[in-house]
DNA sequence: CTAACTGCTACTAAAATAGTATCAGTTAGG
DNA sequence: CCTAACTGATACTATTTTAGTAGCAGTTAG
């Protein structure tokens, strides 16, 4: 049972690290060392999170990242969907050679159930809210 | 968010076909063309089940696996176990380098806390729910 | 005796995850 | 106006996990 993947887990340290800096550009360079994180990995992390407009970029010498939003208004699931897609994915994909078997549909039913559960779980859980001393 | 692998999956249909068929042995092919389960990987996963004593097997001709639980003793859970290991396996990998960073340490906390709650959830669905008309 | 079974071991294939390399373009600061 | 320190973007490779296969030895009903 893994619930977050590591570029999750990642992303979700360096936004937290972020946070701890709103003021300032933070180099990728410098979150990699700061978090222990492969270089090349938080670069193409960075980029999604910029793609996503959870962090704004400055180029050139000095330049760095820094976060675009309230860290109170970013969770946990809203990063979850960005680095592992959609969390509510299974869409009954035995419909068609099963549904005649009860205990397979109830089943998925059960499951849609619990990962709503989990989604909401995660959508309580703000960056703000990590990062809080 | 995959919360159930197939392995997973096909050894709780599996039980189910043999809680609907509990006074007789079916064999690996019957139950594998039944619910369209590959019948070297049924195979792979009834061994399993044998293995934990979920099932009763019954070599050479005629020979099959019948269930050996009441279905109302199987939860999911027990089943995700043998098939996903154990369902809380997070035990916050980054401790060493970085406990004196607070957020991970809330996130891992948090997660744990989520995975109990899936735990839990799972525990409570027993094989004789799903098969239940 | 033999076809239909299971027991067991050891594979291969495919998909997802994790991590790397590299080049082009930008900019602060000497 | 150069250059070192940056980001933008693309395209890889490596590792791990999941999914599925092959095949032989031994058992038993008929």
């Amino acid at each position: 049972m893994k619930l977050l993947t590591k570029k999750t887990d990642y992303a979700i340290r360096i936004l937290a690290v972020l946070t701890k800096n709103k003021n300032r550009f933070l180099s990728a360079r410098e979150i990699s060392s700061l978090q222990n994180i492969p270089y090349q990995f938080i670069r193409q992390i960075l980029r999604i999170l910029l793609q996503h407009n959870f962090v704004v970029s400055k180029e050139g010498g000095k330049g760095g990242f820094k976060l675009n939003v309230d860290p109170k208004n970013i969770s946990v699931s809203d990063v979850i969907q960005y680095f592992q897609g959609n969390i509510m994915l299974s869409k009954c994909m035995f419909r068609k050679q099963l549904c005649h078997n009860r205990s397979t549909c109830i089943l998925k039913k059960e499951i849609n159930r619990i990962e709503e559960l989990v989604e909401k779980e995660f959508a309580r859980i703000s960056i703000a809210k990590l990062t809080k001393t």
